[in-house]
DNA sequence: ACATACTTTAGAATAATTATAAAGTAGTTA
DNA sequence: TAACTACTTTATAATTATTCTAAAGTATGT
């Protein structure tokens, strides 16, 4: 990337602020994760195949796993576990909970949920956060 | 099995109640599971270990992941997904909610946790189940 | 432009789980 | 109880998600 333009600097942002460079695939992917007005909820699975679908030259598999967790772990991203044992990532990263409607996630605003009673923490440990999965049915 | 003796109907029944034969292996794996005075949480590799360590005879891999499905199915074992991407199941199935404190959990029971506020369910669909992850760190 | 450390990539390696198919067993029936 | 049939067990292969490896390529500071 010798010269970079100014309307990416907010996706290479990101990359920087996760100890990455921005290189083409990263910044590739940091645009279309976070170029978007709604939130995102992805697989790395999904995420590669919907990105190398339109593509001529593939990002390689490696490469999406490595920039996916580096923006997790800057807090760019938060991860959450399916049951089918893949991690889902949600570019959404405020505090917030979960529908999980047959395999279907929708976020749930923090402030639509609030505890009348929490239980304290064991000794010698804080609450780190709370996370709130609300499973549905069909209603029939 | 042409004799079982009474002393292990109810592991025999659970696992009639999941549509599955009594054999050998079987009444093992459900003895180890609910044999027991507190709720045990357990990965299949994990009990598979623990199982298979002090045994001569070995019981193979599928039979765990078979059994462990079918109680699964049947209502006597919950299911949750850790971080990692591998499942853990939990013979309390009463509903409840966990602390997780850095891969190990902690049952919190149902009414150490009440709501002031939910959201209603997207319409058409109405809600399964709440469940409520609490997660920990150190205190320093 | 150079040097160097960081990246990309294809493909191998791992881990958790599921599928296969041959040999064994439970439960039913005669 | 003998015999039959459908369900089980098991070792092993296959799959899926993810991580590792090492060689070739690139960003960045000087």
């Amino acid at each position: 990337m010798t010269k970079m333009n100014n309307k990416n600097k907010i996706f290479i942002d990101k990359l920087r602020s996760s100890g990455l460079r921005p290189t083409n695939q990263r910044v590739e992917i940091s645009k279309f994760l976070f170029n978007r007005k709604k939130t995102f909820h992805f697989t790395v699975e999904e995420l590669k195949s919907s990105m190398n679908l339109k593509r001529q030259k593939k990002i390689s598999t490696a490469t999406f796993y490595n920039t996916v967790h580096a923006l997790k772990s800057a807090g760019h991203l938060k991860e959450f576990s399916l049951e089918n044992n893949t991690s889902c990532y949600d570019t959404n990263i405020t505090s917030h909970h979960h529908f999980f409607d047959n395999g279907k996630v929708i976020d749930i605003k923090s402030d639509k949920i609030t505890f009348q009673k929490l239980p304290e923490a064991p000794k010698g440990k804080k609450i780190k956060n709370v996370e709130v999965v609300i499973r549905l049915e069909n209603n029939n």
